[in-house]
DNA sequence: CTGTTAGCGCCTTCAC
DNA sequence: GTGAAGGCGCTAACAG
């Protein structure tokens, strides 16, 4: 609707009303020290003037908005977008309203600054407390809570959600050389998160523990996304021996492989297998189904939110950081190698 | 980082420059009239002590917050996001900040209630205008600007972002019709849309100009959802004669008529061919790639963007509707009917 | 029970 | 070029 139209405030609502303007915020606020029949009056007021209260005028009064705050690295991507419906379904649950706050990255030099920007901004000002999504910050410097989801490698003396990315990533490359795989390589995730680099440890246990050598070359970094996953895959596949299957740290990096197979003809799964992690929506629908390691990402923000929540309503003051199992989702990506034509080309050779 | 630190305000820069207040609102507003060296210094001390002014406070008093706010009604949904990304380059390039509304839905009774609430509390408050994607309510009341991207039935009055929904649907069905197919289904969209209106126009208009009959029991009512796409999909295919060609009101319908047919045991293109709408990124990876109308969503998003900061910038009063030009992607989930299972069903029939 | 009085943190005149 | 005062819309004491 058009421009002009001031904006109605709660002197609007009290004088047409008839009272004043804190029986007008006694009666928004719930009080229970209100006449029935002027809570009535000021609440039949208030809807038909359409009335609501200024966020920024409440906020700055009240210490209490019941807004959270979401940051994330990129809107858009399939493992943010899980997070964001756990933590509605939350925020539902709890009475919450969540606002998701992004911006222009070029105006700020690094991400970690980026990050700090928004928390000062929301944090203390709009909002009851934060979460943020694999941070590259590592401490804010703000008066409400922070959770933050798949946390930094420096440990953030903020709470925090993470599961058990060590077991995953075993499972996964275990289940890979169960089905006889020997070169098996690995794109790990962006280097400064936890999660990447537990994930790189279970790898290389897993070889260990299987008596396999841990390769330099078929270890290489990636950074989570599916750009990256594709380059890495063919830098991997274009070894003078290539592995016969690739653990790619997250289901992106996983679509990545997939994409380069396939553009250099291999099939998947006979030629290659590829497992990822994380079990994004996508890995179910994805051609073939992907094999992957379910973290429960919704859970995570789910219970990301129940944290701060605790924290916001003084529940809870100590920084918790909160674990979620993973699980192995066995699809079509892979396959024992024994089938595979690379066990072919090794009689070739 | 922890609690009970108060966070810092303009009176805390102040007294630690040296200065009033004022003067650090100036240089904070970047106001000419400030000595060099007094810039520099409180420059410093608000990078030192790591100053955010209050979002609240200063969208209370002065009219500009540079923030827009967006409203979807669900993140996660493919087109949503698509809106974000265009959105949020667009805030990029045009020096905003962006804030994302949602809320527990169960609190409000409809859609449309809930939708006018976050009009109403983002914006006069925190936010300078807001866009509102497939909106359910018709009229906001608000002073700040509203635009619209793919807009409600009942013309709003403000402005609004949409593609030629109607050749969009005429193009796709022209297509299945010159590959024989005569018995096409369609599955209608959020009825409550401009965009779903026109679709089912285009479908219709584009068989009578073929000579062929409308029959009311292959256009089934569908609401833009996955899941809905798959009912709708199991109840054309279950008709006594199913049709050889399925048009979905968009992608997500689209991939639920391919899960249905995979049910069935149906093989697409072979058994049933099907085309979408909108041309989201999943859509070139699905299997097989679907066949479909590109409606540039993330145009949408940054054009809608550009209406909005004209609005708030002053550059623009009226209020405009944008039309994007729709194109038919032609990929691998079509093929002639002559070739189709369905065909060789005729000769036994 | 309800109205009056102070500000919350900030920006904007208006003096100096 | 800078400071002081007023008020944005609201809530939280206090009075009555």
């Amino acid at each position: 609707m058009g421009r002009g139209k001031k904006a109605i405030t709660i002197q609007d609502v009290a004088r047409t009303a008839g009272v004043s303007v804190s029986t007008v915020s006694r009666v928004l606020n719930d009080k229970d020290d209100v006449a029935p029949e002027t809570y009535e009056k000021v609440r039949d007021v208030i809807r038909e003037m359409g009335y609501t209260s200024s966020l920024a005028a409440r906020s700055m009064r009240s210490r209490r908005t019941n807004v959270i705050g979401l940051i994330m690295p990129d809107v858009g991507d399939p493992f943010s977008v899980q997070v964001m419906r756990g933590v509605n379904r939350a925020i539902t649950e709890m009475g919450y309203d969540l606002i998701l706050y992004t911006s222009s990255s070029h105006r700020w030099p690094t991400t970690a600054e980026r990050e700090r920007h928004y928390v000062s901004l929301l944090n203390g000002s709009i909002v009851d407390g934060t979460i943020i999504v694999t941070p590259a910050a590592t401490s804010f410097s703000t008066s409400a809570p922070v959770v933050a989801i798949d946390p930094n490698t420096i440990s953030p003396d903020c709470s925090s959600v993470i599961s058990t990315n060590h077991a995953g990533a075993l499972a996964a490359v275990e289940h890979l050389i169960s089905q006889g795989h020997r070169r098996i390589g690995f794109i790990s995730g962006r280097p400064d998160l936890q999660s990447s680099q537990r994930r790189l440890d279970g790898y290389q246990d897993a070889l260990r523990a299987a008596g396999l050598p841990v390769e330099q070359e078929l270890s290489v970094t990636g950074d989570y996304t599916r750009e990256t996953g594709f380059r890495c895959a063919r830098e991997l596949l274009s070894l003078p021996e290539p592995p016969t299957a690739v653990f790619a740290a997250n289901d992106q990096s996983a679509f990545g492989v997939i994409e380069a197979a396939e553009e250099m003809g291999l099939r998947i799964p006979d030629d290659l297998s590829v497992v990822g992690f994380d079990n994004v929506p996508e890995a179910a629908y994805s051609n073939p189904a992907l094999t992957t390691v379910d973290q429960f990402i919704e859970s995570m923000g789910h219970i990301g939110t129940e944290i701060l929540v605790d924290l916001i309503e003084g529940r809870a003051s100590d920084v918790t950081h909160h674990k979620i199992a993973t699980q192995l989702v066995v699809r079509d990506s892979c396959r024992p190698v024994a089938h595979s034509s690379s066990a072919a080309q090794q009689v070739t050779v």
